[in-house]
DNA sequence: TTTT
DNA sequence: TTTT
């Protein structure tokens, strides 16, 4: 069984990166995919997506370094569901892309000025090794196995 | 700006399909993608997803006429997220896969019986033309335009 | 089945555009996908692919406006493979990515100068209606196809 | 910058497998994938295309075990090209998908019979260590790979 | 919440 | 809620 998403947008925001208890880091950001398209009016409308992106150990380090607010970038995941309860007991759902894989695209930065492009030295983050299965308490967790692809990048000129 | 989602996995039911005012016909189900892995213990595990589906127009007619409870199918589709607010004013998000693309793979049928294999004789559904976009009222709504690839299949022997 | 190849790369060149006796318009490109690895000395190594893209139709009409030498693209196609003759007799083979879509990627300009940076107003290129499969003569013939991948994943709360 | 190809296909014989002289295992396989459409003439058409793919070491080894011919296949992995001369100093070209990842899909074997339906015990194979590139003679050599696509979509409410 |  |  297959379940992979690949997106291709921009960073909402810095990327939030925590260190849990036994040690692995997260790091969660927001991800807009946006497309254009014509209305009935034949005006053009965009439509964005937002979407909740969690990336953990190498990753989650490489993205506490490399990605920042409004860094564009090509992630491939899997979408991932989890069930749980608010404090007024109603059942919420989350539903997140777990990354296992992201590339910094280049970015177009405004004209003039010192760019903050970044150029990708870092030759891609993947996630080869899962983090490990906790099967303790409060986890809504969530594991791997299927595994992934590998790949990879770069930028300049020719 | 990219957004898409891949999936191989099954229908945990029938496909729930609808026609709207205007004509549109609609259908919607739940689609299942495991993987196994070992915990800790060394045991395997199997972690399921449950992904809502939804597919539009001749997506829609050849999912009531082709899917069943227990499908095995690919499908591709963009990862859509609406909010709403229910009954009690609590704000609610919804995520689903809007299908553009999906094939029925060969079903490996129980041993012996009349296998309700259904040859795909069917060579894919895709969706070319996107739906209106209707504006009106009531829509939690979302659109096309980036639009898609195509492509299909079938299955037989060498 | 599924055929479907994705690439985001360079082209290096302008596409070469043709409108063959039947009115469909073709435009070719070569595209180089690179990545870098580290070699047994621990040197960074960079391997370069460069693919044959083919695209039609519409696509190749916006190719011709859209597509220069050195744009980032982010492309979907398929594999495909043709057998022909030379005019030795020799046997020869060639191998395509017949494209179904692509997306113009914002280009990181060098710094400084006019940036040739060109907003993607347009709003991606598809390809819908695959052309008709011309088994005949110097056809470089073709129609359209799909699909994609694995991946996987993480574990812990949050 | 990604270089994806997925597959989805029949393998046309049993994997031929060999072991290189530092060690490393590759085994080489013929897939098939099909699409059918319909002529102008109205009539359907099967267009089968023949990829050649070589995968190393672990997925070599899996490949060797659990890859029949007939296996109904998902593949990822990517595309390269190879230059090389004849024995007649022409020069040549061979493409291949080197594979990164695959699963076995369950097949629909001809009803009665012993299945020889080979339960996914296997929990897919993955490529997380790229062999090494080895630059030098006889080497089909090569590395990893990534990536995927976009699509569409519909509208209304619900 | 990004970006053009 | 599927499937093995």
């Amino acid at each position: 069984m297959i379940n992979k998403v690949t997106l291709v947008g921009r960073l909402g925001a810095e990327p939030e990166v925590r260190t849990l208890e036994n040690g692995a880091m997260v790091a969660k950001f927001g991800m807009a995919t946006s497309e254009s398209y014509r209305d009935k009016a034949g005006e053009w409308q965009e439509q964005t997506e937002w979407h909740d992106v969690v990336v953990w150990r190498a990753l989650a380090e490489r993205a506490q370094e490399y990605l920042k607010k409004g860094s564009l970038i090509y992630l491939e995941g899997k979408l991932t569901h989890r069930k749980w309860q608010d404090k007024d007991g109603n059942n919420r759902k989350t539903t997140e892309v777990v990354g296992s894989y992201y590339r910094v695209m280049p970015t177009a930065p405004r004209s003039g000025g010192s760019s903050n492009y970044m150029p990708s030295e870092e030759p891609a983050a993947t996630m080869s090794t899962p983090p490990p299965k906790s099967p303790t308490a409060a986890s809504p967790a969530n594991p791997p196995s299927t595994a992934a692809p590998a790949d990879d990048s770069e930028d300049l000129p020719f």
